[in-house]
DNA sequence: TCTTGTCCGAATGTCGACATTAGGAGGGTG
DNA sequence: CACCCTCCTAATGTCGACATTCGGACAAGA
């Protein structure tokens, strides 16, 4: 059995104004006032500043001295910033996953592949799409067994689903048709020993998807 | 001119407490009260709290929901994962300074090398050679240009001190000699554009000092 | 007209009091 | 004797009030 995760007020509230983000509800540039989302939330100004540092340390917003809290805006620059980083911890996530994945936790993988599967012939839309591609990644950081590692991962995820999300809204996704065979190609190189592959495979996987990205957010907006 | 910084009580009292956690005075597995500490530090709980939040930020301290918060115990397994994940992301920073590194910022990292041989010739201790190793990777992130990359490396960076030190403290440090022609072939490299090798050698100068380290914490206590 | 100084409103930074929780001490029971 | 239930304490979690800071509006002076 999985223990259950106690949390404060705050991890709730950071939820929430995460979710908020990501739906598109503050856009960004917002300023994301305290007294405000406490009376919003419910809870008090304290709750919301711990949830908007958390929400700082993922990148999803930028505070400054007396200044307030706004919502990161996403610009090529940042896009780039993601991926990058995203690409060189994904490298030794796969590496390690490869050597500590057990049977299971590979069968798992394949499960949600099959589920993108599915999702892409039953037409269903972007975002769903989005969260088993977000659920495949959370596995195979959880297989690498390396708190660090995981915790990096976990702060750099929202900025990833922020950078798709974008992508989506752009209207220029067209991953459709790559996703499912991607990720079945990655959990066949978990499977495999094949190390040195894996890593360029993982990284280049992840940085076609920066690429497409950049390459979005320069054209001019539609 | 560099902008001055603008700090809350909250970031002094992160700096008052890592520096204690450092220099030993809180121990490995020590409880950090908050209102111990806000007192003895003359803030309000608040401020601690912040400032814990840092920390755990930094990995340097870990809290559960109701339990408080301990200083982190330096076992191999810590250490294991602070050096691979640093090497990953040294990975990237030294590729992304050699490409775009200024001539002056070069000359500086020449001048924190050359400090490292006048210290290491004139007998300086362990933890002044350490604090210019820093300075020299905190000058190559800041050449990479990548905000979130050189985040990610001010998280790791005092868990990389605190392994440093432990290392020191076991008395079997003994990189004298290796630290300061280390740090010269790097600079040469990110001068050339050899990038290649570069990458190679900036992982293999922090795994070095990681199986050191994992070496020592496996031994029998002295 | 441009600069400089002052005031003001609104937001964040800080604080101490109250509510809640975890874990242990103590006693009762099988 | 082991087990479990209850209570108690000491810490963290939460809250609303007060202090500080920022940026803009406005006016006086060069």
């Amino acid at each position: 059995m999985k223990k259950v995760e106690r949390r404060g007020l705050s991890g709730g509230a950071a939820d929430r104004i995460r979710d908020a983000i990501l739906d598109g509800t503050f856009l960004p540039g917002t300023a994301l006032r305290e007294v405000e989302l406490a009376g919003t939330l419910g809870v008090s100004r304290g709750a919301v500043r711990e949830a908007l540092a958390q929400l700082e340390h993922e990148g999803l917003v930028q505070s400054e001295w007396h200044r307030g809290t706004r919502v990161t805006d996403v610009t090529p620059e940042v896009a780039e910033e993601v991926y990058t980083l995203r690409a060189t911890i994904e490298r030794l996530a796969s590496t390690l996953a490869a050597q500590r994945a057990t049977p299971s936790e590979l069968a798992e993988l394949d499960g949600v592949v099959d589920r993108m599967a599915l999702a892409v012939e039953s037409g269903a839309d972007a975002a769903e799409l989005l969260a088993l591609d977000i659920e495949f990644h959370d596995r195979v950081y959880r297989a690498a067994r390396h708190r660090r590692l995981r915790e990096a991962w976990l702060a750099l995820r929202s900025s990833v689903r922020l950078c798709q999300l974008t992508r989506i809204r752009l209207g220029r996704a067209g991953y459709r048709g790559l996703v499912v065979d991607e990720h079945r190609e990655l959990v066949e190189l978990l499977r495999g020993t094949a190390e040195k592959r894996l890593a360029r495979v993982a990284e280049e996987h992840v940085l076609g998807a920066m690429t497409a990205l950049t390459h979005d957010l320069t054209l001019p907006a539609t």
